[in-house]
Order: C-alpha cells, then sequence, then structure tokens
DNA sequence: ATAACTGTATTAGATGAGTTAGTACAGTTA
DNA sequence: TAACTGTACTAACTCATCTAATACAGTTAT
C-alpha cells in the first residue's frame, strides 16, 4: 500500500496518516470505498494494531474518514477530503514562500518553479 | 533572542536551530558577528549547556556558522549561509507545489498567492 | 443464535530520543 | 594565572512512541 521508513525519526502513525491522505486525495481510494481493517492492515505491515488504530482515529476526527464499528472504515467525500487537505497545503505554501522571500529570492523565480512543477 | 514552545513536540535544539537560522538568513545576526557563547545562552534561556552546544555542532556541520576553540561561535558569511537557506527552501517549496497539483488546486490560484506573500 | 468479523477502549511494559547534570580537557585572552 | 571560550564524554531522568494483551459492543453471514 505504501512503505513505511523506520530510519525516520517520524513516529510511524504519523507516516501512516501521511500515506492513506495521500491515496485519499489523490483518488487511490476511492470515496465510500473500505479502507483494510485495522487488524488487517496491521498484520499485513508486521505493527501493532493499536498503532493503525491511532492512525485512523486521528484521520477520523481530522475528517478524512469515517468509521462504524462493525462494519470498517471508510474514505469520507472527495470534496470534505480534498477541502481539508487544500487548507493545510495552502498554509505551508504561504509559510514557505515567505521564508523564500526573507533570503531575497526573486518573485519570478518562485513563479517559475511553479510553472516547472505543474509542467511534470 | 528568540521563543521557545516547550508545548511544541519540536526538540529545543531544533528550534534553537530554527531561531538562529533565521537571524543569520535575515541580518539579524551579521556575517562574522559574534553569537553568544555556549554557557552563556544556556544560562539566558535556563536550558541545559549540552542542548546549546548540539544547536551549535550541528549549524556549524550544515555550514551556517563557525566556532573556534577558545573564542567563541561566529555567523558565516552571506553568500554561504543564503546560499544553504535557499537550497532547502527550493526542495520544501517544490513538495509543497507538487502537493498541491495533486489535489487540482489551479497554477493560476498558485501564483496568485505568491503575489500575496510578496505584495505583504 | 453462533461464529467471525468489524471498531473502540484500557492497562501495562519496553524502547529510545531528548534533556539534564556533572565533569574534564584544550585553546584564547586579559 | 585566572577567567573566559568550544568540545567531549558518561550517567540518569523524562516522556512519547510503540508493543502487547485483553475486553466489549456492533455487524454480517451461516
Amino acid at each position: 500500500m505504501f512503505e513505511i521508513n523506520y530510519r525516520d525519526s517520524r513516529p510511524i502513525y504519523e507516516q501512516i496518516k501521511d500515506g492513506l491522505r495521500k491515496l485519499l486525495v489523490t483518488g487511490g481510494i476511492k470515496p465510500d470505498e473500505k479502507l483494510p481493517s485495522v487488524r488487517e492492515m496491521a498484520a499485513s505491515m508486521s505493527i501493532n494494531p493499536n498503532t493503525i488504530q491511532r492512525a485512523y482515529r486521528e484521520l477520523e476526527s481530522e475528517g478524512y474518514i469515517y468509521s462504524v464499528a462493525g462494519k470498517g472504515s471508510f474514505a469520507a467525500g472527495v470534496s470534505e477530503t480534498q477541502q481539508k487537505m487544500r487548507e493545510e497545503l495552502k498554509n505551508k505554501f504561504r509559510t514557505v514562500t515567505h521564508e523564500l522571500k526573507a533570503v531575497n529570492v526573486e518573485k519570478e523565480t518562485v513563479k517559475n518553479w511553479v510553472d516547472e512543477v505543474y509542467e511534470e
């Protein structure tokens, strides 16, 4: 499904959250599609179920998925999911751009980078 | 000099590194200007000297400052410092922009954000 | 109804990064 | 010589992370 980097200092549950968020946002997992169960995913990745549960719990509280006891966990609708992601990314983007301005990187240079990314 | 947030999950030495980096890059500390000594800074912030030393050691290995035993630690030249920062920020910027593209944010929208930041 | 799934909750222990504390040594400066 | 600097090292404490084990409630299929 996606990779876990054990050398990374970031917690496993954070890496799982990011991996799932990416799949949810890019359409790798469709709205209302069922996610692997907590135990299933834990087994396939050789990770403790509690760690997966934490990732699921937080993703639910952030609006990316919804869980139903007895049934499973499912992807939230596209609009909610992408709206959440867009807000978070806009903040990140503005922060980084502010820092670029601080080190005197030209506005046009920055815009060129945007073009490069969108051409890829 | 700058603030330390103890509620933040990020390590203190990372926060110190970021704070100093910002001062070095924005000119708050001029090239070859002396930084507070390890013990001095530790005392003024009520932090263990080892924590400061770690921040200094890593900033030196990243090229932002240089240290001389017996004399002190000093800000590196503008060119080295800003060049380092620019490289790191460019990577961050491209990563975030890629993610914005993935959630279907229009290129023009992104460029407008750049304008907004540079007008501030 | 029973078995086998789901999510959820709780407690207890192991591990490791971060931090503090104390000490020591070498170079610089007055 | 005294009082600063940076640097290095070891030991111990704290805390988030992660693992482990167990339990309970809702759903689904047989």
